[in-house]
DNA sequence: AAATTAATTGAAAAACATTATCAATAAGGG
DNA sequence: CCCTTATTGATAATGTTTTTCAATTAATTT
């Protein structure tokens, strides 16, 4: 099922903004601010209204298309969302996105955090943080560079 | 090591502001954005700038004694932060925060991450979202009402 | 305890980001 | 192709964060 269906199932449109924003995060690798998107469209030569972005953005989040990540830096910024339970990997130099599959097993942890806390735990945000593979590439450069 | 001692060790200064969003966060059981921070101080008959608790939670954060938490709907907030690796649960209805130990074993899942993104993971986000002990209670006599 | 000094503050303004409103537009069904 | 209604976007209002800089204050020195 791909996003233009998701949006028809659950009885929304497949207009031109939405489908801009979907566009241009299928082709980002980092995660985007409001801002960045709009600008990006507009630079691209398209057009449409900033309001668009934030409400395709809310919706697209809503259906799970799109996923809101924090940088290394706690900066909030959109990618592109993959079906199923999964994570995301950023890299701490570049910010360039990667997901993952969300098959960690936190069961022991919950456990112990419900004895300890006596929550009783419903969900969980797991983000890695790293160097991507050209950023490790760029810095052992530099390194022999010295 | 209490948080003066921190702040000294750092070469910061003991200031009020920073006492009084300190003082706060100490006595608050869920995160708080700077503008609920700004007017409780002000509400309890303090005096100090918007700005300064801007400040004050740049550096604090810096210095890990107040942490930066996600709420589940991805809104941010801050709580007192506590010495060592350690991550919080958040309850889902009243947002309460707790913190436990971060004594996770994500090695198997990094070692595949790594393996499969060829990204080298260097840190991580983790969060638990649950319900906390008082909200289990409300929502079991709310069970029984009906 | 007073003087010294540099870090820190806060008021005000500027810059930036988000939300509300509502008439005009366009997507999708018939 | 037309109709209906979800959706858009211009504008304005609202809210948040950063910048600036003279005044203040914490900590150190005398
Ligand atoms: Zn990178
Ligand atoms: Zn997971
Ligand atoms: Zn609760
Ligand atoms: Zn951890």
């Amino acid at each position: 099922m791909n996003w233009q269906e998701v949006l028809s199932e659950n009885g929304y449109r497949v207009s031109e903004p939405r489908r801009l924003v979907m566009q241009l995060l299928e082709n980002s690798s980092q995660p985007l601010t409001p801002l960045q998107i709009y600008s990006a469209l507009l630079q691209s030569g398209n057009t449409l209204g900033m309001v668009s972005v934030y409400r395709a953005l809310e919706l697209l989040t809503e259906l799970c298309l799109v996923c809101l990540v924090y940088n290394s830096d706690g900066s909030p910024g959109y990618v592109l969302g993959m079906g199923g339970h999964h994570h995301h990997i950023l890299c701490q130099s570049c910010h360039k996105a990667a997901s993952f599959a969300g098959s960690e097993d936190l069961s022991a942890l919950i456990e112990k955090v419900e004895a300890d806390t006596n929550y009783r735990v419903k969900d969980h945000l797991l983000q890695l943080y790293g160097i991507c593979p050209a950023c490790q590439e760029k810095q052992s450069v530099r390194q022999e560079g010295n």
